[in-house]
DNA sequence: ACAGTTTTTTACTCCAGCGTCAATAAGATG
DNA sequence: CATCTTATTGACGCTGGAGTAAAAAACTGT
C-alpha cells in the first residue's frame, strides 16, 4: 500500500484522519447513549482498536467530547459568517442562517450542546463552550430584531424566538439520526418552511 | 406538629409525598448534568437524607429516573385527552394539544425523554416508553393530516411537523429552566403562536 | 536486513458510585 | 413507658470504567 506517492497521505494526515474518525464515531455514540454512559473501550471496539490506543490521539475521554462539541459549533459559527458575508435583508439572512445551519450540521454531525453535555467538560472548556451558545443565540436575537424594525417579521419577541430557533436546530439532528425516511435536505427544507413561515409578516 | 387531625396526612400520604418530593428534586439533577452523571449522594443530599434514604423509597436508581420519564409523558398523555376531549376542528385541538402541553411540563418540571435517557432503563421499561413515545407522535400526526384534510393547515409533511412540534416542546423545558426572564405562560404562548403561525393556511 | 520512529496492545492501578446490611432513631399504640 | 412499626443512617463490598506504563508490533528510511 506504501505510496504511489503525491496524492497519498502523509504520516501527519493520517493521523488528522484518525482523529476525526474517531471524533465522529465518539459524537454519534454520545449522541446515542449519552456521554456519561458511553465507555471508551466501546468508542475503541466501533474503531477497531483498543482503548489505550485512543490515549494516543487524545488526552482523554473530556478531550473527545470537547472536539465533538466544537465540531458542532463550528457548524453555527459557519452559518453565521455566510449569513453575515450575505447582501440582502436581515431576512434574507435569517433564512440562509437557519438553512445552512442545519445542512451543515447534518452533514457533521457532531454532538448535542446540551447542557449536561457541556457541564461534563473541565470548567475552562466549558467557559468556552457556553461563551460559543451565547454568542449564537445573541447573533441569532439581532437578527430576528433587525427583521421586525425592517418590517419583514412580525412582532414577535426576538429572545423567545431566537430559542425557539436554536430548539428546533437542535432536535433536528436529534431526531433525523434515529429515523430517516426522508432524505436530510428534505427535512431542512421542510424545517425553514414551518419556522419561516411562523415568524414573517403578511399583508 | 403532631395532629390537628382531619386535614393532616397519613403515613401513605406522606410517603408518597416525599416521594414525589424526590422524583422532581432527581428530575431537576438530571436534567442538568444527565442522568450518569448525577450520583445518588448528589439527590440525597439535596433533598437533605442520605442516599440510603433512598431505596427506602425507591428499588434503584433507575426507578427513581423512570418514574421521572413517566412525569413528562404524562403531561403528553393530559394534553391529548383534553384535546380529544374537546368539541372542535382538527386544528382546534392541535393547538389546544400544544399549549396544554407546555403548560403541563412546564409546572411539572419532569425529566428529558431523550433517547439516552430512555436507553439508560432496563429493556422492559424502555420497551414502555418508546411506545408511548411513538403513541404520542402517531396522535399529533394524524391531527396534523386531520387538519390539512379540512383545510385549515397548509400542506405540510404530517410527520416532519409532529417532529418540529415535539422538539419545540422539548426544548422549551430544557431552555426555560435555565433562564427565566419571562413567566412560563408567556413563553408558552409565544411558542403556541411561532408554531401555529407556521402552518395554518390563510386565504 | 537493521536502526529508529510511530502506533497499538497487554496488563495493570485506582476510584467513584451503586447497592446492601445491620444498627439506630423517630413515631405510633396500648 | 414499653413495644412494635416505620424511617433513616453509617459502614462496607464490589464492579465498571478511566487512565498509565512498559512491551510489542508496524512502519520508514538507509
Amino acid at each position: 500500500m506504501a505510496n504511489w506517492n503525491g496524492a497519498v497521505a502523509s504520516r501527519e494526515e493520517i493521523r488528522e484522519l484518525k482523529r476525526r474518525a474517531a471524533v465522529r464515531v465518539a459524537a454519534r455514540i454520545f449522541n446515542e447513549k449519552g456521554y456519561h454512559a458511553t465507555s471508551l473501550d466501546e468508542i475503541a471496539d466501533e474503531i477497531g482498536v483498543t482503548k489505550t490506543a485512543l490515549y494516543y490521539y487524545f488526552k482523554n475521554k473530556e478531550q473527545l467530547l470537547y472536539e465533538c462539541l466544537v465540531l458542532t459549533y463550528d457548524c453555527g459559527q459557519t452559518a453565521q459568517q455566510e449569513a453575515q458575508a450575505l447582501d440582502g435583508s436581515a431576512y434574507d439572512k435569517l433564512c440562509l442562517m437557519y438553512r445552512r445551519f442545519i445542512d451543515t450540521l447534518m452533514e457533521e454531525r457532531g454532538a448535542y450542546t446540551t447542557t449536561a453535555n457541556i457541564k461534563s467538560l473541565p470548567e475552562c472548556q466549558q467557559k468556552e463552550m457556553f461563551a460559543r451558545r451565547t454568542q449564537l443565540e445573541t447573533y441569532i436575537r439581532d437578527l430576528v430584531q433587525d427583521a421586525i424594525t425592517e418590517g419583514s417579521v412580525r412582532d414577535v419577541d426576538p429572545r423567545v424566538t431566537a430559542s425557539f430557533f436554536l430548539g428546533a436546530v437542535n432536535w433536528i439532528l436529534r431526531w433525523h439520526s434515529e429515523e430517516e425516511a426522508l432524505p436530510a435536505n428534505a427535512v431542512a427544507a421542510h424545517f425553514v418552511d414551518l419556522f419561516v413561515n411562523g415568524i414573517v409578516k403578511r399583508d
